[in-house]
DNA sequence: TTTTTAATTGTCAAAATTACATTTATTTTT
DNA sequence: AAAAATAAATGTAATTTTGACAATTAAAAA
């Protein structure tokens, strides 16, 4: 069959910019860069696409070589196309945002690859435009979880209430009001409460929820305006 | 400077899903695919991304061949890579989806190229995965539109309200409280009402208005809840 | 037993939303 | 010239949602 000839082809590349939260703050993981140029320096999780796979299929693959996990939030960001973006070879970027339970992954990942976790407020000096792709992916995530129920994969399969705000107001660098917000997440009805405590964290202990895995995922585009004027967070 | 050798390079496309509005009807604009194989057949404006541009430039330019048009609300929808999309040869696609004022750009176009609206309920088959695509734009539009003031984009710089209800009716397929409608609209505070009417469609005439730019840029991330359960639209 | 710490729960006022009908301006008809 | 027809403009009351705010409770530590 005929091809289309004298167009310029370009490597495709997928990057992950993959957030953890460690029931304080938010994290970022990053890898030490194993090519030539800029190998030792930070960089996000990526790899380029092979001949027989799609993007989404590569940013998975990367993503479980990194972290043994396979059933992952993950959610294409945007591309990153700027002909001279990678000063080695014109390569596109296409940027996935993930999600993932810190503690669930803790030891298969640094174990593997010279992969760590930074607070995402503080965290080196990334090779290319991966610091844009950071910021752009923590718009999304803000602008995302002001409306979708999503945070939720950051948590363990059992969190606590106070947890859960801790997150958000982590997310969001906010102090939120314990009231309104447990009013406003049960008014979900994505919860369900379990009979057992969590005691680490204080002396009364605050009941465990877990999510009701089947009313998420029917309600799981469900708009809720959780945080007050998210106006500020639109990406 | 060292290579990225032995990786695959693969074509990158952009391709425009362009909404109009002709006052009454939501449309799609395509045109007739020039090259082999398909040639004939009907499918999105697009093309390949050339060495020195990126992305949003590819999809810029295509665009603007084919309207004549540059400032146009245009917006990166996502990619499309699965391995054999293209029966030719590997294509990674990158959707935008473009909104434009159908009268201001009716003839340009159709004198050009190959090129015609269509209703967006009922549009010939399209090549390759471009059906897919448009389905994606359309939930992309709806989603968007819930929350921000976009489909003013779809409009002349002068417009009435029951032109703007009209509109919104017929992106949601429902049908609105012209009070409630007028109310949430004005409420934002992006509109001017202009001391001239409209004529043509009723006998009182509607008073015309138009955006007031500066608000239109200061509030464009305002999220205004102007539809009903945006939860259905989720996308 | 008292103190300390953090979790849990309720109420009231204000704002936003929804449902709903009448009046107004103008053209068309008689 | 008056009456009828058409579509635009506008208001209000009931309900729901939000935002602000403080007292009580459970358990461990002193």
């Amino acid at each position: 069959m005929t091809k289309y000839n004298h167009q310029t082809k370009i490597l495709i590349a997928a990057d992950c910019i993959i957030f953890g939260f460690d029931g304080r703050q938010l994290k970022l993981l990053l890898v030490q860069r194993a090519l030539e140029p800029e190998a030792g320096k930070w960089s996000l999780v990526g790899g380029f696409v092979q001949p027989e796979e799609s993007l989404g299929q590569a940013a998975s693959r990367v993503l479980h070589k990194l972290t043994g996990l396979s059933d992952v939030y993950l959610e294409e960001l945007s591309t990153f196309s700027e002909p001279t973006r990678d000063p080695v070879e014109r390569t596109v970027s296409v940027a996935y945002f993930a999600l993932i339970d810190i503690n669930k992954y803790k030891q298969q990942i640094t174990t593997d690859y010279h992969a760590e976790w930074f607070d995402l407020n503080k965290f080196p000096k990334l090779i290319f435009d991966h610091q844009e792709m950071v910021e752009k992916a923590k718009a999304r995530l803000r602008y995302k979880a002001a409306f979708h129920p999503i945070l939720f994969e950051l948590l363990p399969a059992k969190f606590t209430l106070p947890q859960l705000q801790s997150l958000y107001e982590e997310v969001y660098n906010i102090e939120m009001d314990k009231r309104n917000f447990s009013r406003k997440i049960l008014s979900m009805h994505l919860l369900e409460k379990l009979d057992e405590k969590d005691k680490e964290n204080s002396k009364k202990g605050a009941w465990f929820y877990k999510l009701n895995k089947k009313k998420y995922k029917a309600n799981f585009h469900s708009v809720a305006t959780i945080i007050p004027n998210p106006d500020i967070y639109y990406s």
